[in-house]
DNA sequence: TTTTATCATCGTATATTTACGATATATAAT
DNA sequence: ATTATATATCGTAAATATACGATGATAAAA
């Protein structure tokens, strides 16, 4: 058991499921909150805010990374992250298509 | 190892991967997409279309109720179950917060 | 009442994720 | 050249998630 059926779905789903998957916790999260809050690189700086240790920290950064959800360079001595918008605004956009459509009409749903 | 630091982030954090994490599997992607196509109850039929075994559907039904993220109700032999837009008009709402703020500037950012 | 159909839950095997210490690597400072 | 600093990678233990068969529960059909 536990074979792994995730091929089984259409492209689509499977992107944005891996989309939500680098999103799923809340260290990651938190990483993004602070790239997009100064919307510039940041050099160092995020491991010693993080209650994880570095080791962690470089986990969840690499996972980012692999998402496409943050950009990376090596800068001397440190390492610089940024937040990818492009893959945002494609996730937006497919998430829109998935969901945003439909919610005008929620008012009006009548059921369960 | 391994123990659970989740609880060192901040509550909003922890909602957003919740949510996050509940959309991380593309059964789950492919199930929302189909209630929010047909944008009303679907009681059965849901199973059917799904390339997994008749258990395996429920578990990922019951994450997606736990998170929230659809309504479902039991009628007669057959359990019915809903988009819950609510929670999506809050997680969209959410997410903005954290990004989609800053994605106009995105333009003119010049780094990594 | 017995049978059938629909769905949930239990038990369980395997896969994946999370977390950290230890170690490697690479640059900057001395 | 040596040392210090910053970060990535490796190895690994524990926790969670995934998947399914078997079984349970409930309601409609016979």
């Amino acid at each position: 058991m536990a074979i792994n059926k995730k091929e089984a779905f259409t492209d689509t789903d499977q992107k944005l499921a891996d989309l939500a998957k680098a999103m799923a916790h809340p260290a990651r999260i938190a990483i993004l909150r602070i790239l997009a809050q100064r919307n510039t690189c940041i050099c160092g700086e995020i491991v010693e805010v993080m209650p994880l240790a570095q080791a962690t920290v470089s986990q969840h950064l690499k996972e980012l990374l692999n998402a496409n959800l943050i950009k990376g360079t090596i800068d001397g001595k440190k390492s610089c992250y940024c937040i990818n918008w492009e893959t945002f605004k494609n996730f937006n956009a497919d998430f829109n298509t998935l969901f945003g459509d439909l919610q005008v009409s929620a008012a009006n749903q009548a059921c369960c």
